[in-house]
DNA sequence: GTCCTCCATGTGATCTTATAACGTTTCAAA
DNA sequence: TTTGAAACGTTATAAGATCACATGGAGGAC
């Protein structure tokens, strides 16, 4: 429904962001999804937030908000710092990007569209971010907050690591004995 | 160990926040749980650490580093920024404290001394904080880590919503039905 | 004991992240 | 066309966090 072409099933389900075989769709599909989604839900998809989101959407990973402000100023757009956080709060609002708590730094939302609860795995070497679902309230989160009686309305799960492409490279650094351990990491 | 008497066994898996029977035990037993652990770690737990872990202790919900250090101001020591972060510090890389990312904010360890991945459940009227433990790598998080072939090392989780007593609060005025809907909310 | 080193503390300055406040513009409904 | 709500742009400022450097005390080497 957000686009012409049928979403592929298993890109709801799986983990999106440490790979991606075609990234200018991904660009141009994520911003025809949002605009749709808009459109539908009769919300001004202006064109800072148009720009904003495709912005994220270039990036794997997270950027703060001075980083997409710059962006902004570049390409026109105003130059304070309230132009890219009202966008991005507009994007964060609908569900078409998300704030990574861990990182300060936002990220385009992966599964536009579906109602989620999000779960990232960030990367600490290369910042790389992937969004997976989560279901926090099924497991011992949950039974706490029903023991305790408390209402969970929106939940926060940020996974810290080591993404696969990084630890392959680390693996393989490993290998060349004593060659370059200490330099490779910059 | 900790104090004279065996830590009582549902402490350590019972969420810890909400209700708490006897507030000053509660910061008692947790300054000398945190002596005892530093002792027996080699960890030098100064004064500043220690005041702040006070400080901490005393609210069942998170400061802000900017708080504590007015109150570590008002007691004497530094004033300057990173007395208390400095002093943060020590205590969430020793376990004594955490970091509640979506607020900024600080609060002490309700498990110390136990090896856990704890999850938090924020108050968003109220802004208490409640301690739990999760393990989100079994979950749905756990899957698509172990699918995509992501490390994880360390886990955020934090859920919004209610607490017990701002439910009961906001039930019994729905009840005085009309009266004063909006501005209780202050 | 003395010396020396490490670690912690204190301070000023600076940097990053985020919001307040206010006037102007845009847009769509009436 | 009028009009009101939402969005935009800008200035200023708040809130959160770190850098850099000097001082001071607890231990270990001697
Ligand atoms: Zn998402
Ligand atoms: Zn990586
Ligand atoms: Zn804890
Ligand atoms: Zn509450």
């Amino acid at each position: 429904m957000t686009s012409g072409s049928p979403m592929k099933l298993d890109a709801v389900t799986k983990p999106v962001g440490f790979a991606c075989d075609d990234h200018a769709s991904c660009v141009v599909d994520g911003l025809s999804a949002a605009e749709a989604r808009c459109a539908s839900n009769g919300l001004r998809f202006t064109p800072v937030r148009r720009k904003v989101l495709e912005i994220l959407l270039q990036e794997h990973r997270a950027l703060g908000a001075y980083v997409i402000l710059d962006r902004l100023r570049d390409e026109g757009f105003g130059s304070q710092p309230p132009v890219a956080y009202r966008a991005l709060d507009f994007l964060v609002r609908n569900g078409l990007a998300h704030k990574i708590e861990r990182l300060n730094a936002f990220i385009a939302c992966a599964h536009p569209g579906e109602n989620h609860a999000p779960a990232f795995m960030i990367c600490r070497l290369c910042d790389s971010v992937a969004e997976a679902q989560s279901a926090p309230a099924q497991g011992a989160l949950g039974a706490a907050a029903r023991a305790t009686g408390f209402k969970i309305e929106r939940t926060v799960v940020e996974a810290e690591g080591v993404c696969p492409s990084c630890s392959d490279t680390a693996a393989s650094e490993a290998t060349d004995s004593g060659s370059a351990t200490s330099e490779a990491r910059g």
